[in-house]
DNA sequence: GCGACAG
DNA sequence: ATCTTGTCGC
Protein backbone atom coordinates (compact mmCIF):
# COMPACT_ATOMS: atom_id res chain seq x y z
CA UNK A 1 0.00 0.00 0.00
CA UNK A 2 1.32 3.12 -1.12
CA UNK A 3 0.40 6.27 1.16
CA UNK A 4 1.73 9.69 0.51
CA UNK A 5 1.06 13.62 2.45
CA UNK A 6 2.33 16.80 1.78
CA UNK A 7 4.67 18.86 4.17
CA UNK A 8 3.19 22.20 4.66
CA UNK A 9 6.64 23.64 5.49
CA UNK A 10 8.38 22.11 2.83
CA UNK A 11 6.23 23.89 0.94
CA UNK A 12 6.79 27.32 2.61
CA UNK A 13 10.45 26.86 1.97
CA UNK A 14 10.32 26.70 -1.65
CA UNK A 15 7.63 29.36 -2.28
CA UNK A 16 9.37 32.53 -3.86
CA UNK A 17 10.32 35.30 -1.27
CA UNK A 18 6.93 37.46 -0.54
CA UNK A 19 4.63 35.12 -2.06
CA UNK A 20 1.12 34.71 0.04
CA UNK A 21 1.14 30.84 0.53
CA UNK A 22 -1.95 31.53 2.52
CA UNK A 23 -3.82 33.27 -0.03
CA UNK A 24 -2.89 31.19 -2.79
CA UNK A 25 -4.19 28.12 -0.59
CA UNK A 26 -7.70 30.13 -0.36
CA UNK A 27 -7.65 30.57 -3.95
CA UNK A 28 -7.24 26.47 -4.16
CA UNK A 29 -9.86 26.16 -1.78
CA UNK A 30 -12.52 27.99 -3.98
CA UNK A 31 -11.68 26.96 -7.71
CA UNK A 32 -11.83 23.15 -5.92
CA UNK A 33 -15.60 24.33 -4.63
CA UNK A 34 -16.40 25.01 -8.68
CA UNK A 35 -15.10 21.48 -9.80
CA UNK A 36 -17.94 19.48 -11.14
CA UNK A 37 -18.42 15.80 -10.96
CA UNK A 38 -20.75 14.57 -14.02
CA UNK A 39 -21.04 11.66 -16.39
CA UNK A 40 -19.71 12.83 -19.83
CA UNK A 41 -22.84 14.09 -21.96
CA UNK A 42 -21.71 13.95 -25.57
CA UNK A 43 -19.95 10.55 -27.60
CA UNK A 44 -16.05 11.59 -27.54
CA UNK A 45 -14.19 11.52 -30.23
CA UNK A 46 -11.41 14.10 -29.64
CA UNK A 47 -9.11 14.19 -27.20
CA UNK A 48 -6.53 16.81 -26.41
CA UNK A 49 -3.62 16.21 -24.41
CA UNK A 50 -1.04 18.56 -23.30
CA UNK A 51 2.28 18.38 -21.97
CA UNK A 52 5.37 21.18 -20.96
CA UNK A 53 9.08 20.68 -21.68
CA UNK A 54 11.94 22.85 -19.99
CA UNK A 55 14.95 24.33 -20.68
CA UNK A 56 16.22 26.55 -17.65
CA UNK A 57 13.34 28.66 -17.14
CA UNK A 58 12.07 28.69 -20.74
CA UNK A 59 8.94 26.44 -21.04
CA UNK A 60 7.79 24.93 -24.04
CA UNK A 61 3.62 23.99 -24.17
CA UNK A 62 2.14 21.54 -26.37
CA UNK A 63 -1.34 20.46 -26.68
CA UNK A 64 -1.98 17.51 -29.44
CA UNK A 65 -5.95 16.50 -30.49
CA UNK A 66 -6.20 12.98 -30.78
CA UNK A 67 -9.28 11.69 -32.88
CA UNK A 68 -10.22 8.47 -31.52
CA UNK A 69 -11.88 7.82 -34.84
CA UNK A 70 -9.26 8.45 -36.92
CA UNK A 71 -6.60 6.91 -34.50
CA UNK A 72 -4.46 9.70 -34.98
CA UNK A 73 -3.42 13.58 -33.94
CA UNK A 74 -5.66 15.99 -35.71
CA UNK A 75 -3.61 19.05 -34.64
CA UNK A 76 -1.23 20.58 -32.35
CA UNK A 77 -1.45 23.67 -30.62
CA UNK A 78 2.12 25.11 -29.08
CA UNK A 79 3.23 27.85 -27.11
CA UNK A 80 7.06 28.65 -25.78
CA UNK A 81 7.86 31.52 -23.49
CA UNK A 82 9.57 32.21 -20.39
CA UNK A 83 8.20 30.81 -16.83
CA UNK A 84 9.08 32.97 -13.66
CA UNK A 85 7.07 30.76 -10.56
CA UNK A 86 9.66 27.46 -9.69
CA UNK A 87 8.50 24.06 -9.31
CA UNK A 88 6.80 23.71 -5.87
CA UNK A 89 4.42 20.45 -5.33
CA UNK A 90 0.72 21.41 -4.88
CA UNK A 91 1.52 24.48 -6.43
CA UNK A 92 2.41 23.14 -10.29
CA UNK A 93 -0.65 25.31 -11.39
CA UNK A 94 1.53 28.74 -10.80
CA UNK A 95 4.33 27.81 -13.01
CA UNK A 96 2.70 25.88 -15.67
CA UNK A 97 -0.96 26.69 -16.07
CA UNK A 98 -0.67 29.63 -18.03
CA UNK A 99 1.67 27.63 -20.92
CA UNK A 100 -0.45 24.95 -21.19
CA UNK A 101 -3.98 27.28 -21.96
CA UNK A 102 -1.89 29.40 -24.09
CA UNK A 103 -1.07 26.11 -26.12
CA UNK A 104 -4.42 25.16 -25.49
CA UNK A 105 -6.16 28.68 -27.06
CA UNK A 106 -3.88 27.89 -30.50
CA UNK A 107 -6.18 24.65 -31.58
CA UNK A 108 -8.43 25.90 -34.04
CA UNK A 109 -11.05 23.16 -33.07
CA UNK A 110 -12.61 22.99 -29.55
CA UNK A 111 -12.16 18.86 -28.10
CA UNK A 112 -14.38 16.73 -25.79
CA UNK A 113 -12.21 15.98 -23.49
CA UNK A 114 -8.95 17.33 -22.14
CA UNK A 115 -6.20 15.27 -20.43
CA UNK A 116 -3.55 16.68 -18.86
CA UNK A 117 -0.21 15.45 -17.39
CA UNK A 118 -0.48 15.94 -13.68
CA UNK A 119 -3.25 15.50 -11.33
CA UNK A 120 -7.01 16.25 -11.02
CA UNK A 121 -8.21 16.60 -7.89
CA UNK A 122 -5.91 13.61 -5.97
CA UNK A 123 -4.22 16.68 -4.64
CA UNK A 124 -4.11 18.19 -0.40
CA UNK A 125 -6.08 21.05 -1.40
CA UNK A 126 -8.22 19.21 -4.15
CA UNK A 127 -7.03 21.49 -7.12
CA UNK A 128 -4.30 19.90 -9.09
CA UNK A 129 -3.36 21.68 -12.50
CA UNK A 130 -5.79 19.25 -14.34
CA UNK A 131 -8.78 20.53 -12.40
CA UNK A 132 -7.55 23.80 -12.02
CA UNK A 133 -7.35 24.19 -16.27
CA UNK A 134 -10.84 22.33 -16.19
CA UNK A 135 -12.46 24.61 -14.03
CA UNK A 136 -11.05 27.82 -15.49
CA UNK A 137 -11.94 26.69 -18.83
CA UNK A 138 -14.93 25.15 -18.49
CA UNK A 139 -13.96 21.97 -20.03
CA UNK A 140 -14.01 18.07 -19.37
CA UNK A 141 -10.39 17.44 -17.91
CA UNK A 142 -8.81 14.32 -16.61
CA UNK A 143 -5.55 14.69 -14.64
CA UNK A 144 -2.91 11.55 -15.77
CA UNK A 145 0.35 11.16 -13.55
CA UNK A 146 3.28 9.24 -13.42
CA UNK A 147 3.91 9.25 -9.77
CA UNK A 148 1.29 9.63 -6.73
CA UNK A 149 1.17 13.62 -5.13
CA UNK A 150 -1.06 12.79 -2.50
CA UNK A 151 -3.04 9.62 -1.37
CA UNK A 152 -3.34 6.68 -0.54
CA UNK A 153 -3.74 3.20 -2.96
CA UNK A 154 -5.99 0.70 -2.32
CA UNK A 155 -7.10 -1.82 -4.52
CA UNK A 156 -6.36 0.52 -7.39
CA UNK A 157 -7.89 3.47 -5.52
CA UNK A 158 -6.78 6.37 -4.45
CA UNK A 159 -8.10 7.45 -1.07
CA UNK A 160 -8.03 11.03 0.77
CA UNK A 161 -6.37 10.05 4.50
CA UNK A 162 -8.01 13.06 5.08
CA UNK A 163 -11.63 11.42 4.89
CA UNK A 164 -11.32 7.96 3.32
CA UNK A 165 -13.02 9.34 -0.01
CA UNK A 166 -12.22 8.21 -3.08
CA UNK A 167 -9.85 10.81 -5.02
CA UNK A 168 -8.93 8.96 -8.14
CA UNK A 169 -7.36 5.24 -9.51
CA UNK A 170 -4.93 3.72 -10.83
CA UNK A 171 -4.89 2.13 -14.52
CA UNK A 172 -2.26 0.15 -15.84
CA UNK A 173 -0.59 2.13 -19.03
CA UNK A 174 1.54 -0.67 -20.73
CA UNK A 175 4.14 -1.65 -18.11
CA UNK A 176 3.66 1.18 -16.19
CA UNK A 177 0.83 2.41 -13.82
CA UNK A 178 -0.38 5.84 -14.24
CA UNK A 179 -2.69 8.03 -11.38
CA UNK A 180 -6.09 9.21 -12.79
CA UNK A 181 -8.22 11.33 -10.59
CA UNK A 182 -11.65 13.61 -12.20
CA UNK A 183 -10.15 17.20 -13.54
CA UNK A 184 -13.84 18.38 -14.42
CA UNK A 185 -17.06 17.69 -15.66
CA UNK A 186 -16.64 14.27 -15.93
CA UNK A 187 -16.86 10.81 -13.19
CA UNK A 188 -14.03 9.09 -12.44
CA UNK A 189 -15.53 6.28 -14.06
CA UNK A 190 -15.47 7.54 -17.14
CA UNK A 191 -11.80 9.18 -16.46
CA UNK A 192 -10.46 5.11 -15.80
CA UNK A 193 -12.36 4.09 -19.18
CA UNK A 194 -11.43 6.43 -21.55
CA UNK A 195 -7.65 6.63 -19.95
CA UNK A 196 -7.43 2.65 -20.40
CA UNK A 197 -8.85 3.28 -23.96
CA UNK A 198 -6.08 5.29 -24.85
CA UNK A 199 -3.38 3.91 -23.20
CA UNK A 200 -2.25 2.35 -26.34
CA UNK A 201 1.78 2.66 -26.02
CA UNK A 202 3.43 2.31 -22.82
CA UNK A 203 3.69 4.91 -19.83
CA UNK A 204 1.25 7.29 -21.06
CA UNK A 205 -2.29 7.67 -22.79
CA UNK A 206 -2.00 8.33 -26.93
CA UNK A 207 -2.78 12.61 -26.79
CA UNK A 208 -0.54 12.88 -23.78
CA UNK A 209 2.16 10.87 -25.55
CA UNK A 210 1.89 12.77 -28.04
CA UNK A 211 1.63 16.50 -26.91
CA UNK A 212 5.04 15.14 -24.79
CA UNK A 213 6.98 14.35 -28.03
CA UNK A 214 5.89 17.28 -29.92
CA UNK A 215 6.94 19.65 -26.52
CA UNK A 216 10.70 18.18 -26.48
CA UNK A 217 10.68 18.39 -30.65
CA UNK A 218 9.47 22.20 -30.00
CA UNK A 219 12.25 21.95 -27.33
CA UNK A 220 14.63 22.42 -29.72
CA UNK A 221 13.54 23.47 -32.64
CA UNK A 222 11.02 26.22 -31.88
CA UNK A 223 7.41 26.38 -32.26
CA UNK A 224 7.33 27.10 -35.80
CA UNK A 225 9.88 24.65 -37.22
CA UNK A 226 8.10 21.65 -34.87
CA UNK A 227 4.77 22.38 -36.32
CA UNK A 228 6.28 22.90 -40.13
C1' DG B 1 11.62 13.55 15.90
C1' DC B 2 12.49 13.38 10.78
C1' DG B 3 10.86 12.90 6.31
C1' DA B 4 7.53 12.54 2.79
C1' DC B 5 7.24 16.05 -2.60
C1' DA B 6 2.71 16.05 -9.72
C1' DG B 7 6.32 18.39 -13.45
C1' DA C 1 11.35 18.37 -15.24
C1' DT C 2 16.60 18.59 -16.62
C1' DC C 3 21.78 17.44 -16.91
C1' DT C 4 23.90 13.07 -19.99
C1' DT C 5 27.19 7.79 -23.05
C1' DG C 6 26.86 3.90 -24.15
C1' DT C 7 24.29 -0.07 -24.44
C1' DC C 8 20.54 -3.79 -24.42
C1' DG C 9 16.76 -5.46 -27.16
C1' DC C 10 13.22 -5.73 -30.84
Amino acid sequence: MVRRIISENYVKSRVPKGFNLEAARMVQRRLASMVVTMPLTQSVDLITGIDVAYRGNYAYAVAATYSMRLNHIIEYGCYEGEVTFPYVPTLLSFRELSPMIKAFMRLKERPHVVLIDGHGVAHPYRLGIAAHFGVVMGLPTIGVAKSLLYGEVKESLIIDPSNGEVIGGVVKCGRHEVYVSVGNMITLDNALTLVSRLCLRDRMPEPILHAHTMANKVKHNGCVNALA
